[in-house]
DNA sequence: TTGACATGAAACCTTAGGGTGTCATATACT
DNA sequence: AGTATATGACACCCTAAGGTTTCATGTCAA
């Protein structure tokens, strides 16, 4: 048994699908997406108090899902949409479920707009 | 008669993305997808009781990820994947963050007035 | 009809999860 | 130094969620 709290920022701690199970976390996740974020701005696009909002933050940064940098006295929050791939690769096996001529399609298009940019 | 229940099978009462967040209930999923199954016969699949199990059941049918079909004394269930596309179109708004040169760019345009103001 | 099988429903238990308020600490401002 | 700001850590609360056991109902097989 490997037990010693084995959690070095890189395998996540919490599931990605349990992470955007809740509402309130997508919505961080949109937000973060385009900016970096100090926790109390971020609290104020929600209901609830910092503390919750916090440790839907926490939630989501041991997912993988958003890294946090530290400036000065503020912690600054940013999407790291790496583990989406998970999700991603969870949710192409039902590909072959859907509609057979779309999923052609789809593919086709994925594949198309996926390999390029390999510049800068 | 119909007493106006207001979930005509349509609207799933369960959150997708919710559903999804168990790890049996993803188990489930892929177990249903090739076949129709028997209740027993699935749990026979699991640790847990028959009974955890046709919740589990009652859950993703809800979200309209499974569908029932009462065979004589049986009830089947089998993959719906349908609902599953809200959680495609979902991840597909976090495609441009994947293949971030672009977002690179974008966030050295961002910093550049933004995060460097504090200066020593 | 009687009995075995398949399943859902109901009552209940225990824990995880989302939320709050308070406090401690670190950094910034003057 | 002294105060204000930003945030995480705690201690709690309450409800939802996953699980179990028991019971009721419906269907198949003799």
């Amino acid at each position: 048994m490997e037990q010693a709290k084995p959690n070095p920022d890189n395998k996540p701690a919490m599931d990605v699908f349990q992470a955007i199970a809740d509402p309130s976390r997508r919505k961080l996740l949109e937000m973060l997406g385009d900016e970096e974020m100090p926790v109390t701005a971020i609290s104020s696009h929600f209901s609830m108090t910092r503390t919750a909002v916090s440790k839907h933050l926490r939630i989501l940064t041991d997912a993988g899902l958003l890294t946090e940098r530290k400036v000065g006295r503020e912690t600054r929050y940013r999407l790291e949409p790496a583990p989406l791939q998970e999700l991603k690769r969870w949710l192409a096996y039902y590909d072959r479920f859907w509609d057979n001529k779309m999923l052609a399609l789809q593919r086709y298009v994925e594949s198309s707009d996926d390999s390029q940019t390999s510049s800068s």
